[in-house]
DNA sequence: GCGTTACATATTTTT
DNA sequence: TATGTAACGC
């Protein structure tokens, strides 16, 4: 019967044939979590015959709930018919689109991105006269966001002191703004949710009967409104598989909790936990190294991950000079690694705290004129023509919604100005309409509409021209497939005219533009709503190229759920890992603690630690101290190299410590005549001074890697070149 | 409405 | 340091 079973360790047969009820899998890194929750489903359909109608399967990310949908097609090669497998975000969207009746937003709602939240915000703050520098948006928004995580709505939100007060006031008035523009942003999607499933008993019972069993990724990730949808959607039957790891919460400063572990087996004292400790993807000193780092870490269900695939390679701690040094060793390393063929390039990652360090990388693979794929920083979705076009769609959908409306509204100019505007504004107030709507009269009955003599004459046709075309569009909205829309307002306004400049930015706008028209191709048999939904609940990290021959820049949170077979973490220093801005809350320290395991375990075979001594910081120089984390990794899996100061460390422990050392892969053939190590600064008489980065040492010659100041990278002969060290 | 300049600001960003 | 944004002047 099992060949479902069949591949499966006993730990992991164990969890996915569990009895009906609460299952909690605690899944190590590299433990086979996304196999065991896929199999559990496949188990259920299968070996337990429920229908796919009456499962639930939640993920965070899009990326995983379509891996989860192509390995269940696989395993059952049946239909799936009814599942609902998706992200808590977009389920939550389908459920309030169905019961949008009851709720105060009808069912074409739109979905606020993190911009248009932010713009809210600012809007309100500007409304009230509030100084954004005493109060800065990013942060009222936070506070308003962790409310709704909480589960606080405007009108629940009590002030304690001045700051929540002000807070309260521009909660209630972002909400007020999200109201009348028919509009919901991503935490009103669980928040809404939530209290419709709480409040309501038909509706509660119409899912909780439907969904016979609840399947749960990444549930150390879950923010209480998450956790609390998961109990009532799963309220009739209580069969709820959640599947998570506790070290790796890395999403706390978004509501996270891992502590909703905790609160499971709480809250489900019949639960049962299954603990996957066996690791499939790294060596044993990885594994140690990760071990020793995430042990210190207080409230954890404590694992002890083992992996039969040996011992491996040591762990390569490097310290380099600076930070320049630092990147060029990374990159250098990664060089020799694909030359001599131990890895190919996409097996290759390096990663780093903040996005702002992958700038003296990208800097030094430039100069070693090696290709590399960036992850994250440039967004599509957030490019400025991308944004345009779909605030034009959304406006077609959706007049009501001011954030878009404005933004299209002169764009490109069509001499609406802000005087123009404050009038609309006032004349839509005092009619108790949304702007759009007098937008759309104006557009609809010209001269004689009721708002037209209360505007200048310019300013009436202006805007009366522009809601023409809304008007328009909005027709064809229902006559037409939506690509056929978007040419349409493309064409309409000229867009293209607008974004082309001579430049070679102008021409990679319109390509963007091109490609979002691309992607509406592809919504041509659902439309408009579904096509904007998308947009806004798939990120950019979903449109990432799959498989690349090129190694991987990406930050340690990116990097979760990822494996390579190297893996370089770099500025391993104290303030950048642990962030600066961790340092006065043990919790967020813990956090940071769990990031760095994150990053440790994805390594397979190679891991290598990376820190410089001194480094730029925004305008100066700095020095910089080892990252307290590498205190705790054990000395026997680690091999040391580059310049080492150690002020850290007491003097006996510094001469206990190797001092060397050249390029780690090669110590076999290491001497002790080597005379040039890395961090090494040097001196040649025509290229001028520089850094060793390695040095090796190749028959009876020394082959020295130098980063010259002026010259760049170059590999000299020892015995031939003339290095001065300095 | 657009281009310039001065100025503040600099963690992570599943949806 | 460098980057993005706000305010200013044309």
């Amino acid at each position: 019967m099992n060949d479902l079973l069949a591949n499966l360790n006993p730990q992991q047969q164990a969890a996915v044939s569990a009895p009906d009820g609460q299952i909690l899998v605690l899944a190590g890194p590299g433990s086979g979590k996304t196999r065991v929750l896929t199999q559990r489903a496949a188990f259920l359909i299968r070996e337990r015959q429920v229908d796919p109608y009456r499962l639930l399967a939640v993920t965070f990310t899009n990326k995983a709930a379509r891996a989860m949908q192509e390995r269940l097609q696989h395993s059952l090669g049946s239909t799936l018919d009814g599942l609902w497998l998706g992200t808590f975000h977009s389920i939550c969207a389908r459920i309030l689109r169905r019961e949008a009746d009851v709720m105060p937003f009808t069912r074409d709602f739109v979905i606020m991105d993190a911009d248009d939240q932010k713009s809210l915000v600012k809007m309100a703050l500007k409304e009230f006269n509030i100084d954004d520098k005493i109060f800065p948006p990013a942060s009222l928004h936070s506070a308003i966001s962790n409310a709704k995580n909480n589960l606080t709505q405007a009108k629940d939100f009590v002030a304690g002191n001045y700051r929540e007060e002000i807070v309260r006031r521009v909660f209630e008035r972002y909400e007020q703004m999200l109201r009348t523009s028919n509009a919901l942003d991503f935490d009103d999607l669980l928040l809404y949710a939530v209290r419709l499933l709480q409040e309501n008993d038909a509706v509660r019972e119409k899912y909780a009967r439907r969904f016979y069993h609840v399947l749960v990724d990444e549930f150390q990730d879950t923010n209480m409104a998450q956790y609390e949808l998961l109990q009532l959607l799963s309220s009739h039957y209580q069969n709820i598989f959640v599947v998570g790891d506790e070290d790796q919460s890395i999403y706390r400063w978004r509501g996270a909790d891992y502590r909703n572990v905790l609160r499971f087996q709480k809250d489900y004292p019949a639960h049962e936990t299954f603990l996957l400790e066996q690791n499939y993807r790294s060596t044993q000193n990885v594994l140690d190294a990760a071990r020793a780092v995430i042990d210190r870490n207080t409230q954890r269900t404590p694992k002890s991950l083992f992996s039969e695939r040996g011992r491996g390679e040591k762990i390569i701690l490097f310290e380099a000079m600076d930070d320049h040094a630092e990147a060029m060793f990374a990159v250098e390393t990664t060089r020799t690694m694909m030359e001599s063929k131990k890895a190919g390039g996409g097996e290759i990652a390096i990663m780093y705290r903040t996005n702002a360090q992958s700038r003296l990388l990208e800097e030094a693979f430039f100069q070693s004129r090696m290709p590399y794929r960036l992850v994250g920083a440039q967004r599509f979705y957030g490019r400025q023509e991308v944004k345009d076009m779909i605030a034009y769609l959304r406006t077609v959908q959706n007049p009501a919604d001011e954030v878009s409306l404005l933004r299209v509204i002169n764009l490109p100019p069509r001499g609406i100005g802000d005087k123009t505007l404050e009038d609309l504004r006032n004349i839509a107030d005092n009619a108790q309409l949304s702007m759009g709507s007098v937008l759309l009269d104006l557009g609809n009955k010209q001269g004689e509409s009721q708002f037209w003599h209360t505007f200048s004459g310019r300013a009436a046709a202006a805007l009366a021209g522009f809601g023409a075309l809304l008007v328009n569009w909005r027709n064809l909205n229902q006559n037409i497939l939506l690509p056929e829309l978007f040419e349409h307002i493309l064409k309409d306004t000229n867009y293209q005219e607008y974004i082309m400049d001579a430049s070679d930015v102008g021409y990679s706008r319109w390509e963007n533009v091109q490609e979002l028209l691309r992607m509406a191709y592809e919504y041509s048999n659902s439309g408009l709503v579904e096509f904007l939904e998308n947009l806004a609940l798939v990120s950019d990290q979903d449109t990432l190229p799959e498989k690349s021959d090129t190694p991987t820049l990406l930050t340690l949170h990116a990097a979760k759920g990822l494996e390579f077979k190297v893996v370089f973490i770099v500025g391993l220093d104290e303030g950048l890992l642990p962030h600066r801005r961790s340092m006065d809350d043990p919790e967020e320290m813990a956090e940071e603690r769990r990031l760095f395991y994150v990053g440790i375990t994805r390594a397979k075979d190679h891991l290598y630690l990376v820190r410089a001594d001194q480094r730029r910081n925004y305008g100066s120089f700095d020095y910089s101290t080892p990252s307290r984390f590498l205190e705790d990794i054990p000395e026997k899996v680690l091999l040391r190299a580059g310049v080492q100061y150690h002020r850290r460390l007491t003097p006996s422990l510094q001469s206990a410590i190797p001092r060397w050392t050249s390029v780690p892969e090669k110590k076999s053939s290491l001497r002790e005549s080597a005379r040039y190590s890395a961090g090494m600064h040097v001196h040649h008489t025509v290229l001028g001074s520089g850094i060793v980065i390695q040095s090796k040492l190749q028959g009876d010659d020394e082959i020295v890697t130098v980063a010259f100041d002026k010259a760049g990278l170059k590999k000299l002969s020892a015995t031939i070149a003339k290095l001065e060290i300095l």
